[in-house]
DNA sequence: TTGTAGGCGTTATCAC
DNA sequence: GTGATAACGCCTACAA
């Protein structure tokens, strides 16, 4: 087997020319003759010769290295936006670093500062609440980032996202036109999550707006999942005063609430409307099929390495981009009874 | 604001002492005077120093990367592993670089090469199908490779998952022994993927044990997804000799399969049992609910982060961690009709 | 306990 | 067009 450690330098010596101009054959440099290129190349593939990232970061402070700060990558949600990141940045040989703070602002301080050590050309994050310590990191060390899942960026960001505020007020407004009155919400964690605090923000105004009273609305938090969901459902119905329409802050829980309902002999949409956000494949799963918002999760990982990737005189152009949700309406939601 | 580039030797500056004490303050070099110790964090804190990870890593030959090539993240099953991968290195300090093949196996060999510049200490990939090249140039750099989801390590490798083939006779059996004698199977896209092949492997292989014809099995190859699994289960219906069981090789093909059966007015698991793999969430929102055989996504994932953290004579003692996979029985399948 | 100095592999700036 | 050579920021013998 050919040695590990094969330089720049060895490559040189078999090829018959100096380090100087191995380098130039690297790294694309014209300024080089055709024969010798020929060579240069020849060599390093008989070598088996693979560049060594450090050194070059260290002494080009090019790294093509980006890095991703989700809460987790156990929400499809999540992963669909990162899977589009990665793929586009991939494209153009820039590697993702991904780390996962569990809704954790302090973890994901942390987790940027490591980002930053490892020399980041940008930084992808998820919604606009975040330590000002992290931002004044960022800023700190020139490092641009990209604020995902939001519309409003905070610092010295760029969001590529919806208007979650907005989504939770078309919530509302979707629900009252079919005549419902008594409504309810289950919210995710609120606490640390913007996005999630938006949504009940813009669903609560709503109702207000319409003259309702959004105090004295049914309102539960619960984690991202079927089971959360299902137990949320379960205490909203315990409370009394039970709602016609439900509107939760995920299909998960959406989906968790259908399945209360269904297992609790409540008809979904008959006596009670159910609906979800994000529109993952599970919507289509759920009986009925559920009414949600499409998260365009795809599109912001898309638009996120589109803007890293951009020149810095690009970028000008590109500030905030609030992309459309539509509502893709099924089966959950129905008039009032 | 501070300066971007803080270096080390500002910090010594500031802190009146050496560029090597410093050094040895930031790696916790316990040869340092508690006095001067103090006077470099204070420094480093003031100025805002953040160690450059390129010439760190240059010089020690240490970068606490590893690299992890999935499939893609766009399935709950790997995104659970990446999660429990990424957090358990994260513990340790390590950064995650991530990347997706796509089931591409010269786009794999692409990445491992680009992780292997990075100077990755390790890499995650799935299956133990890849190209020679790929295993080739890992063992050339010696960079240590685990292989999840299978129970059976190609090249050095280590593996961390579980037998597929058992899986597939393991499906057979459970199905045969409730009386099913017409099966059919809806697997994943076989090219290039050792899992999928060997789990139709093993459960045709049971059959043929059994007596029964594997020739004259209905088999339909699928993309994991809701959609492609409906469709291939109306091809299999299609093709007549309706079989009274369904063996699909992933819980959203199983989906796929269950709701187009009840599109087609055929009762599940009265007419037709539908038995799933993965044991994801979605497992227990279908009509009815998914018999399903549970995969250790996040074990994988743990094991994985735990062996390439463990010293090299400690890996000697933890070569092929085979899981066991059991199954959860629910209510998609039932006795023959 | 602390300082000096050499070098990790590469790229960039000079000369030639 | 090509070749020396000096950094890049840090760690680590070796000296003191």
């Amino acid at each position: 087997m050919r040695d590990a450690k094969v330089t720049l330098h060895d490559v040189a010596k078999q090829a018959g020319c100096s380090l100087a101009t191995a380098s130039r054959v690297m790294n694309d440099n014209q300024t080089v003759g055709g024969e010798v290129r020929e060579r240069v190349v020849k060599a390093a593939i008989a070598l088996g010769y693979v560049p060594n990232g450090s050194a070059r970061a260290l002494r080009s402070t090019q790294t093509r290295l980006v890095g991703a700060v989700i809460p987790t990558v156990d929400h499809a949600i999540y992963a669909s936006m990162i899977n589009a990141l990665q793929g586009r940045l991939g494209e153009r040989k820039i590697s993702l670093i991904l780390s996962t703070s569990m809704y954790d602002p302090d973890l994901e301080l942390q987790q940027v500062r490591q980002l930053i050590e490892r020399g980041v050309e940008a930084v992808v994050l998820v919604g606009a609440q975040h330590k000002a310590q992290t931002l004044d990191l960022l800023d700190q060390h020139r490092v641009p980032y990209v604020q995902t899942y939001t519309a409003r960026a905070s610092g010295t960001g760029v969001a590529v996202g919806f208007d979650n505020e907005g989504a939770g007020r078309a919530a509302a407004r979707f629900l009252l036109e079919l005549g419902h009155r008594r409504l309810a919400m289950i919210a995710g964690i609120t606490q640390d999550n913007d996005r999630a605090k938006d949504r009940v923000t813009g669903f609560l105004a709503e109702l207000a707006a319409q003259g309702l009273d959004p105090a004295a609305m049914p309102l539960r938090e619960a984690p991202y999942s079927v089971v959360a969901g299902a137990a949320a459902m379960r205490d909203i119905l315990a409370q009394g005063g039970r709602p016609t329409a439900v509107f939760c802050a995920s299909d998960t829980l959406a989906a968790g609430a259908i399945k209360h309902c269904t297992a609790a002999g409540i008809d979904v949409p008959g006596a009670i409307s159910v609906l979800g956000f994000d529109n993952l494949e599970i919507a289509e799963l759920t009986t009925p099929e559920l009414t949600t918002f499409e998260v365009p999760a795809r599109d912001m990982g898309r638009l996120a390495a589109d803007y890293i990737t951009a020149s810095p005189t690009q970028r000008l152009h590109m500030r905030g981009t609030e992309l459309p949700i539509r509502l893709a309406v099924r089966g959950s939601t129905g008039a009032a009874p």
